[in-house]
DNA sequence: CTTGGGACCTGTGAGC
DNA sequence: TGCTCACAGGTCCCAA
């Protein structure tokens, strides 16, 4: 589900109800989610003050004034909800009471209640010394973010140089850039004209040089909308997630190709388990 | 070292 | 209506 963008439509969400807040209550409604909760969990966030709400890749770090940050991935499935409303994946069940997946409840002094809900569990939360967090085991090994100053033709250069994997699974390796995900892989190939099957390091500079501004294009736009929103039926917030409509080939196989004077028919295939969507016309 | 496949989970929609 | 199957926005871990 959320990939760089929706995460910092979380982000964005959390900030004015979270940051500077106290979390006066915490509960933890099981012991685990891909991996057990950390220690203490429920008892370590009792009490804490969110001091600062940031985002590396798809982690969501809260920096609490203790001196710990809570790290927060939200899998395929996980979502956080505000009172009612839903942020991160944009289904409803606004008001519901807390159901099976309503994994951590956080009650904000002076705010509303935030919870953490993961159907799947692929999501994760860890606790982890501030000052330590770039050593953390899911942290340190992720590459550049796509939109800082890290991110560019010259360092996709290097990391693709010896590749023999496709560009696909390439730009899926979160240790070669961190935050893209399978819609936004895709998507940046097409806007870049690159086939998602071409060998990392037949790609020319020249290509490379294209496909940096097309990830980062790609990514702000649909930051700017507010994420993608699968699957869903309604939406609770009218503002959120309509990136979806702007899919150039994501989730669309059969549909005309875009691209002016193209005339291609967009397909998908399937690389390393999962699809990947392009222009045959175009993408090359 | 690289690469691909399996594993981890639950929910949903299509087809019969 | 109910069943089965394919597939879903991630990524760790391990075998080849």
């Amino acid at each position: 589900m959320p990939e760089l963008p929706e995460v910092e439509t979380v982000r964005r969400g959390l900030l004015p109800v979270m940051e500077g807040r106290r979390i006066a209550r915490a509960q933890v409604r099981r012991p685990d989610l891909r991996w057990p909760f950390p220690e203490r969990m429920a008892e370590r966030l009792t009490g804490a003050r969110v001091e600062r709400l940031g985002r590396r890749s798809k982690y969501l770090l809260l920096d609490l004034k203790h001196g710990e940050t809570l790290i927060v991935h939200l899998g395929m499935s996980g979502r956080m909800l505000v009172g009612g409303e839903v942020l991160g994946e944009f289904h409803h069940d606004v008001g519901a009471a807390p159901g099976p997946h309503d994994h951590v409840v956080l009650d904000l002094e002076g705010g509303p209640r935030v919870t953490f809900n993961d159907a799947r569990r692929f999501g994760a939360m860890d606790l982890w010394p501030t000052e330590d967090i770039g050593n953390h085991r899911l942290l340190r090994a992720l590459g550049p973010e796509p939109l800082g100053n890290g991110f560019s033709a010259e360092a996709l250069a290097r990391a693709f140089a010896r590749k023999a994997a496709p560009v696909k699974a390439a730009l899926l390796d979160q240790g070669i850039v961190a935050g893209l995900g399978n819609i936004y892989v895709s998507e940046a190939l097409a806007r870049a004209g690159i086939h998602p099957a071409r060998p990392a390091r037949e790609i020319g500079r020249d290509r490379l040089e294209r496909l940096v501004p097309a990830i980062r294009a790609v990514l702000e736009e649909a930051i700017e909308a507010g994420g993608s929103s699968l699957r869903d039926h309604r939406q609770a917030n009218g503002e959120l997630g309509y990136f979806q409509h702007s899919f150039r080939v994501y989730d669309q196989a059969g549909q005309p190709c875009r691209t002016e004077g193209c005339g291609g028919t967009i397909e998908r295939i399937v690389q390393s388990g999962r699809s990947s969507y392009y222009c045959p016309g175009c993408q090359t």
